[in-house]
DNA sequence: GCAGTGTACTTGTCTAGACAAGACTATGCA
DNA sequence: TGCATAGTCTTGTCTAGACAAGTACACTGC
């Protein structure tokens, strides 16, 4: 569905004219006022909640912001280029910016250190080594670590405490040319996460979140029946596109939860 | 840790400035030379993968970015703003601009209609019915809705299916202020999530997702032991600060699971 | 009817300069 | 010594104009 604009322009809009943007800071006012292109945002913020631009209708050009609003071409563009980041509108060159699908929002999940993050919840935590080795890659890895069937992958099995309760049982493959001295580190005073993060500051993440119950293993380690329902997270991380490594994470269902907000 | 910027200026930086930027866009190179922010923002990003930069230490300032790449300062301001709101950089009025600590990226993750997700997926979706009445709030809901104990507050118990196979049970309350049309609504044509997404367009989410056991009765209406380890959401929706819905959403662990992506 | 062309409109990006406001530092004065 | 002040550096924001490139549509000539 796409809305053709009006070839003539329409009669006398009302006029949201602002009185000469920043220079004039209101001197009294206490409430601070917003900054002109923080005001088109809003503009068209609410617009698109009043449901003034249904999903795919066109929204007003960039001429027609910068003639109704009395600012500069850059402030609208900002405005809408935020708006674009935020998966609100969709820019297309040629064409306008259309009002976008709103129930696609991204959410805002921070991934942290388990180790930060029991922590600042004033809470201690430590970590039981059951395993630290190299290994011989198995055909089910390969392609995930884009490493060769039977060439050598580190592989750790550790599980971590929050006051002395199994919180965590971290599984996890590493690529042994991102991280050559994975197997050196003491994992019961730096976590896998945080030694990674430094040999590979800048990653991106595929992650899968989901229920079942844990290998008799995992049981075993968390000190849970063997048919708890655990929250269990699969993670991949990559750096620039070359793999550094895959954990299985498992949480014991009633001790973890992963929370998060979803934003516009 | 804060580093200061010395008061020297720094001995003459290896030039990374650009040749007439857009102007001559490289008549014979076929590959697509990036825009000028992008360069800036590459070479930044680089560098802050490269542990250039640790966190908390002081990056270049504007100034020195545009003496180095020879662009006018609203392009530097552009990277970094961009640089900023993806989590990479913080940055200080008056102080500069300093290495954020890459652990904390946001992630992306789309939530759909279930409807839509089913279907997607070329499979085919219905729903029953299974309570939609007014109730009386209680006090444990109260708080989450908005509501005074006692208030009407809409109730309704769904379960939704895919390719007959019992996909999710959806327990919702819904704030009548807010939808007042809501048990009107065939639900089993229109599936809450998108009566809701046209009644109040524009909506952020607090979401839980845990391991755990369904309830007696989730699991009579999953078709599902009920000791099988469950994919439990509990999501809360909010319209411009006024509480829409509260929905736990039950999904058999076998059957269903969240996966997303992080990205810095 | 149909293919090509020109025009008008759109967004994408950049420049050079400007003022505001926050944070630190050196200076001068009591 | 202690405090106020001026200066310098930083980021935050805006303007007015420019060119590039993509799209749609009316017009032309065949």
């Amino acid at each position: 569905m796409v809305f053709t604009r009006p070839s003539i322009r329409p009669p006398a809009r009302p006029s949201t004219q602002l009185p000469a943007p920043h220079r004039t800071p209101l001197p009294g006012a206490g409430t601070r006022v917003l900054a002109p292109y923080a005001q088109v945002k809003e503009f068209l913020k609410q617009g698109l909640a009043a449901g003034r631009w249904p999903t795919g209708a066109l929204m007003p050009s960039d001429a027609e912001l910068v003639a109704q609003f009395g600012v500069s071409r850059m402030t609208v563009t900002r405005a809408l280029r935020e708006l674009q980041t935020e998966g609100l509108v969709t820019r297309v060159q040629g064409l306008g910016t259309y009002a976008a699908h709103l129930a696609k929002v991204s959410s805002t999940l921070t991934i942290r250190d388990l180790h930060e993050e029991i922590t600042a919840r004033g809470h201690r935590h430590h970590a039981e080594v059951h395993l630290a080795r190299q290994e011989r890659t198995v055909a089910a890895l390969a392609p995930q670590l884009g490493l060769a069937v039977g060439a050598p992958v580190f592989h750790s099995l550790i599980v971590h405490f929050e006051d002395n309760i199994p919180l965590q049982c971290e599984d996890r493959f590493v690529n042994p040319a991102c991280a050559p001295d994975y197997l050196n580190t003491d994992f019961t005073r730096i976590t896998p996460t945080h030694y990674l993060l430094q040999v590979a500051p800048l990653w991106e993440a595929q992650y899968a979140i989901e229920a079942g119950a844990p290998s008799r293993t995992e049981a075993k380690l968390l000190g849970i029946r063997p048919l708890e329902a655990c929250l269990i997270i699969v993670r991949r991380t990559v750096n620039r596109d070359v793999p550094i490594t895959l954990a299985r994470l498992v949480h014991p269902g009633s001790r973890y939860r992963v929370e998060g907000q979803f934003k516009p």
